[in-house]
This record gives structure tokens, sequence and C-alpha cells, in this order.
DNA sequence: TGTACATCAGTGAACGCGCGTTCACTGATGTAC
DNA sequence: TGTACATCAGTGAACGCGCGTTCACTGATGTAC
């Protein structure tokens, strides 16, 4: 039992210093472009030798998945909370709460959509991102089912997370304006979607 | 007189070379991952010294955005010869038939949301995208035009081409599928973003 | 209590690589007189 | 027609850099007896 225990420490002692490069992972995403963060940059922000990186993470790969997923979390628990707070099932509170965070967040968002591009992960970690996408889509299911839809509310769910994140990437560099004012206009276009997306199917 | 059409001579080969470059970067393009294009596959690919390439292009993202505005092109071509053979306003036609144009021209694709990710892009090459883009907007306008709709149109093919965007990316690592199965489930999604888009605004 | 050993976090240096870009040069072609 | 010069496409070699990863080592801590 003891012998459990003192190995229970140390693991968790492991796994807070893994939180520590994770945390220091996250500023650095926070400030350079996703294909420019590189280990040397972490371990300086994490202050250990980029040598170290390497007792807590395989590779660069799963470093920057497991960074990812940590984000993944917190988006889908903060939609949780929206949903719940929203009973009245208003899509357009949720769709701007969402585009509002991950513009908040803008590095979750910007780790998101590389992982989506890229080709060259492993089939491990593409089910762990994919897992993470779920716990996104059942919150949306939530939402749809709130609103009792006689349609199937899964579909639902991936077009309104793709539409949103499509206003995210398509209006990211909007030229000649600011910050202020690009998120002024995704949000309201986040708000056109919404508005598509809380009427039923009506045959025209 | 003489003098000029010489000298149009001579810039017309360059452009010509040029033009063979971009050939070349295509089809690299279409075998890697953008990040992992080089200025060295490139030259390769077209059978000149990669030193020669600076002879064309003042540096790498100029000709990398050179050869995504060549494609652009063709895709609000193609675009305006849909939206014209569709009168009747099927907005589910036109958005299965973007989503299959994209997925099959995936490298331009992957190079326009490379670009929308960018952070690093000079503001002159983002003047270049953009007014691409808008062109795309354009067409969509029509589309929107034509069915009538008494909302303004422009916020309408944002938020359309933003939406179909956001599914060619998000769904485009679904793990353990076919690329039959993921390019199914996307026209599936997009044909239910369609369908929203087809209804007008209705007070629920 | 003391000693020999095992474990393991942490490290600086090095490896090997590929990259964008520049440079000095070659050789072909056209121009001036 | 011949000669000196200018232009410029094309090139191989080199520069300088940053990267992911590995290696051999140090030193602290815990364990066994």
């Amino acid at each position: 039992m003891k012998k459990n225990t003192f190995a229970d420490l140390k693991a968790n002692e492991k796994k807070a210093r893994q939180d520590v490069i994770i945390d220091a992972a996250e500023r650095v995403f926070a400030v350079k472009p996703f294909s420019k963060v590189s280990i040397r940059d972490i371990a300086r922000e994490a202050g250990i030798s980029h040598a170290s990186i390497y007792r807590y993470f395989p590779d660069q790969q799963s470093l920057f998945v497991e960074a990812f997923l940590r984000g993944a979390g917190e988006i889908s628990l903060f939609l949780a909370d929206i949903i719940r707070d929203n009973q009245q099932g208003a899509v357009e509170k949720v769709s701007e709460a969402y585009v509002t965070y991950l513009i908040k967040n803008d590095p979750y968002f910007r780790m998101m959509t590389q992982f989506m591009l890229d080709g060259a992960l492993s089939s491990k970690m593409i089910e762990k991102l994919n897992a993470a996408e779920r716990r996104i889509f059942d919150q949306f299911d939530i939402l749809f089912r709130q609103m009792r839809f006689k349609e199937p509310v899964r579909p639902l769910s991936h077009a309104f997370f793709a539409a949103l994140n499509g206003v995210l990437i398509t209006f990211r560099n909007y030229p000649g304006r600011t910050k202020e004012a690009v998120h002024q206009h995704m949000t309201n276009i986040a708000k056109v979607i919404a508005k598509k997306f809380q009427t039923k199917y009506s045959i025209l």
C-alpha cells in the first residue's frame, strides 16, 4: 500500500510538471503562429532546458495535441454552462458566445484548425481530437433538442459547428480593420447563421 | 514601335515562364501539405535550379500567393457557370458543386485556409487575397438575389461562404473513413446548411 | 548509522537536416558602330 | 562583316539559421542491507 501511495505521489508530480510545460506552451501559442512554435520556445517559457521536454512528452506532436486537448475540454465545459443557462434554446446567444470565446482564446482556435488541416497526424492523435470534437457536438445536440426540432439533431450540430468555425476562419484577416471591427463582423455573420438555424425546415 | 513590340515579347516570355513555375507549384501542392512545400521542391518539379525561382518571384510568399490567386480565379469562374445555369436559384446545387469542386481541387482549398490563418502576410498580399474572395462573394450575391430575399444579400453570401468552408475544414480528418465517405458526409452537411439558407427568415 | 547501489530529473553539446536566400559566375543573345 | 559591349536567364555553391531529437553526463534522492 505504502509503495503504491509513493508511486502515486511521484506520478502526480510528473503530471504537475507536464502541466507546467503545457501552461508554457499555451503562452507561446498565444504569441506565435502555430507553425513557428518550437520545442525550444516552450522550454524557454517554462524555464527548463529544451532536452527536458522529452522527459515528459515523447515528441513535439504529442505535446501539441495534449496542449490542445486541455483547451478543447474547456470549450465544451464553457458550452455546457451556456446551454444549461439558456433553457429557452436561444441559438443566437450560443453562437455569439462560442464565437466570442474562441476569439478570446484564439490560440486554441488556431490549434484546432491546424489539426483539422494537418495531414500527418497519427490515427491515435486524430482519434483523441475527434473525441474532443464529439463532446462539443454533444452540447449542440442538447441545444437543438431543447428546440424540439423534428429533424435528427446530430447533423444540425455538425452543420452548426462547422459553420461557426468557418466564420472564425474566413474573416480572420479582414484587411484594414481593427480587432474589434473583425470581432464585430464575425458576430454579425454568426448571427445570420444562427437565425437560419433557429427556423425549422419550411418547404418554399 | 518595334522596340515596344520586342519588349512586349520578352515580357510575354517571362510571364510564360512564371506560369511554368506556378504549374509546377500546383503539382507540388497537390502532393504535400502546404507547410512542407519548399522552393527546392517546386524548382525540382519545374526542372530548373532553385536559384532560378528568384528570377521570377521576389520571395517564397509571393510565389505561393500568385499560385493561389490563379486557382481562386478558377473557383469564381466555376461558380459563375453554375449559378448562371441554375436560374431557379437552387442553393443546394450550388453548395454541393462548391464543396465537390474544392474537394477535387484540394490543394487550392488548403492554400486558401492557410492564407486565412497566416498571421504574417503582408497587407499587400492580404489585399490581393481579399479581392479574390470578394469575387466569390459577388457570385453568391447573384445567387441570393435570384431568390428575391428581402434581407440584404451580402451578409448572406458571407455567412454561406464561411459555413461551407467550415464544412470543408471540419470534416477533413474524419478518422477511419474512406475519402468517398468523407466526401459524402461533407455534401450531406453542406446540404443541411443549404436548406437552412433556402428558407427566408421566419419568426418563431 | 553508514555504505553501496538504483532511479531519474535535468542538462549542454552535438547531430543531421532542410530551408530561404544570395553570390559570383557562365554562356547565349542582341546591340552599336 | 567584325568587334566590343550590354543584358539577362540560368546555375552550383555557399551562407546562416533554426529545428527536432539524441547522447553522455551530473547530481539529488530514495532503497537495501
